[in-house]
DNA sequence: AATACAGACAACCGCATAATT
DNA sequence: CAATTATGCGGTTGTCTGTAT
């Protein structure tokens, strides 16, 4: 490739939060051709993005099948025993949670369960200080918790077997926040009626 | 009311691998 | 078969929003 064509021509790369006009291009060019070929695809559509970006903008939110909201107990659960099974293959996991994408499960772990298990860990670590402290007292049960709502219940101490975690109901699943972005509904149907006046 | 802080999520970056030339 | 390019993945960072002070 003219690397001075690269020079001029894709000096102006855009980053950052895609718009709703980007969204609707790249939406609009897939239903008409496609997707893959992601560099020309960014070029042909004229977006002034890379490939890679298009291409991640595409799966994780303008895909027509992509699920957004909650992740629900059932899902959390075989995140769980998936990631307990298989560590971070995200994508791995992510195909067997139809419509959730590895960049939203990864996120759901590192913000949510993560937390939890760090949680966990302190609190394993300040019960063990405490029954070294009080060795011949067992069964000490006046563990000083600092009682937040969504401190984890119990927990088995070992990274890989997460699934003893249970976690308080008010912890979870927060309610969807999606105001700030147009909703996909929006950018389908104006996607439609782009369509029909093409 | 202002602002500092934390959480959630979108997007970028670097690397590995697959596909193509 | 080597070099180049495209794609996919996982880690990390940036931005936005809600909440506490």
């Amino acid at each position: 490739m003219d690397k001075r064509l690269c020079n001029s021509q894709y000096a102006e790369v855009r980053k950052g939060p895609w718009t709703m006009e980007e969204d609707l291009i790249l939406m609009n060019y897939i239903a008409n051709h496609g997707e893959g070929v992601w560099n020309s695809l960014a070029r042909s559509a004229g977006l002034k993005r890379t490939g890679k970006s298009c291409r991640l903008r595409w799966l994780n939110y303008l895909r027509p099948d992509v699920r957004r909201g909650n992740i629900t107990p059932e899902e959390q659960l075989l995140i769980m025993e998936l990631h307990a099974k298989w560590g971070n293959r995200w994508s791995k996991i992510a195909k067997h949670l139809p419509g959730r994408t590895d960049n939203e499960i990864k996120n759901y772990w590192r913000t949510r369960i993560q937390k939890h298990i760090k949680q966990a860990e302190n609190m394993n670590r300040l019960s063990s200080n405490i029954s070294e402290h009080n060795n011949d007292q067992q069964a000490s049960t006046s563990q000083a918790s600092t009682g937040p709502a969504d401190t984890i219940e119990t927990y088995s101490g070992n990274n890989n077997n997460i699934m003893a975690t249970t976690f308080h109901q008010s912890t979870t699943f927060p309610t969807e926040t999606n105001e700030n972005i147009w909703s996909m509904e929006d950018l389908w149907s104006m996607q439609l009626l782009n369509d029909a006046t093409n």
